[in-house]
RNA sequence: GCCCAGAUAGCUCAGUUGGUAGAGCAAGGGACUGAAAAUCCCUGUGUCCUUGGUUCAAUUCCGAGUCUGGGCA
């Protein structure tokens, strides 16, 4: 293919990705590739704030509603799915545009992530998790300073759950990688935008949109996904908004309680967002200013 | 109109026997290679309502004022 040109969408949630992701591929005949954990599965619509069905007839999503709840996805598996679809946009002469907010399944994609072994089974995991339960946490990090010292210092104690994959990857002999060691991938020219807006603003819409979402049915998509077998503890049912719902129809919370911790949440996530973004150096910021259309967006995108 | 209480961080409030202050929540900053919407780390934000007085020193004590509650008329 002589075109390798892949538009890579991001920015914190809410911003107003998928819009401006639609509005880019009608202009220059894209397809746009989810990288956004949760939107990967089905069921899950309302409260990952998928695009709407009048939205995902209007030009070629891909990667959306893909799984069930209770898949185990890894972002080895994403980083598979993208690159082959990636690269059957490409052969069709189309611009792939990668749009999401989850920062770790847009490193696999932009670097030179290597996920080439297997993928461990979980009976180590299991167990790791069981000692660390017992022992705890310093134990653990102590038994991992004595097998690969260096990922150690680099992981905080209390992060048991990297430390637990930490000493899982080392047994499985692979290690874990840091990114300042990971090139860049070449096989794609990538045209990498963040789209952000002030802070405040941001976190109105925020509130906003939980509003809006609890009003399109959101505790309704959270009750048919228990009542389907889901339950809270796949990591699927952990996302923002799931949780919170599932908590309140358990009886653990009041609804206004719910509602209060989903907008929390949910700020605290596009902080996130925005502190994973702050890394790379060759991401372009497209601060959104109040007034701007769609399409004002996407012009400066190409201009860019 | 009178009486009482309050006024301190973005919010709710604690506190200073007089030496310019701290909790919770909210917030800010950061890390990140197979669960990532996950997981984890770090941080404190101030005309202590205004104004006189007493004092070496007032956010703290006293007076007046303003505002907000509550009560009595």
């Amino acid at each position: 293919m002589d075109n390798k040109k892949v538009y890579v969408i991001s920015g914190p949630t809410a911003v107003g990705k998928s819009a401006v992701a639609i509005q880019l591929a009608k202009k220059i005949d894209g397809e746009i590739v989810n990288c956004d954990s949760v939107q990967l599965y089905k069921y899950m619509d309302i409260g990952s704030a998928k695009p709407s069905e009048a939205e995902l007839n209007e030009v070629p999503h891909h990667l959306f509603s893909i799984v069930n709840p209770d898949y185990k996805m890894t972002v080895a598996t994403y980083q598979k799915l993208a690159f082959a679809i990636i690269d059957n946009i490409l052969e069709r002469g189309k611009t792939p545009i990668v749009v999401g907010g989850t920062g770790l399944y847009l490193n696999s994609i932009i670097y030179e992530m290597d996920f080439a072994g297997d993928s461990k089974d979980s009976e180590r995991r299991k167990e790791l998790e069981e000692m660390a339960e017992k022992m705890g946490n310093k134990y653990m990090h102590d038994y991992l300073s004595g097998i690969d010292p260096e990922t150690a210092s680099k992981i905080h104690p209390n992060n048991i759950r990297k430390v637990v994959r930490a000493i899982e990857a080392y047994e499985a002999g692979d290690g874990i990688k840091s990114l300042d060691t990971c090139p860049m991938n070449d096989r794609y020219d990538f045209e990498f935008y963040a789209l952000t807006m002030e802070r405040e603003w941001l976190y109105d819409r925020i509130n906003r949109r939980v509003i809006s979402l609890v009003k399109a049915g959101l505790i309704e998509e959270v009750r048919k996904l228990l009542a389907m077998g889901y339950t809270v503890e796949l990591p699927s049912m952990k996302a923002i908004g799931y949780k919170e719902i599932a908590a309140y129809l358990a009886g653990e919370t009041d609804k206004l309680e719910a509602v209060k911790l989903l907008m929390r949440n949910t700020r605290r996530y596009a902080k996130r967002q925005i502190t994973w973004l702050k890394r790379y150096d060759d991401v372009k910021w497209i601060e959104i200013q109040k007034g701007d259309t769609i399409g004002d967006v996407v012009d400066r995108m190409l201009e860019g």
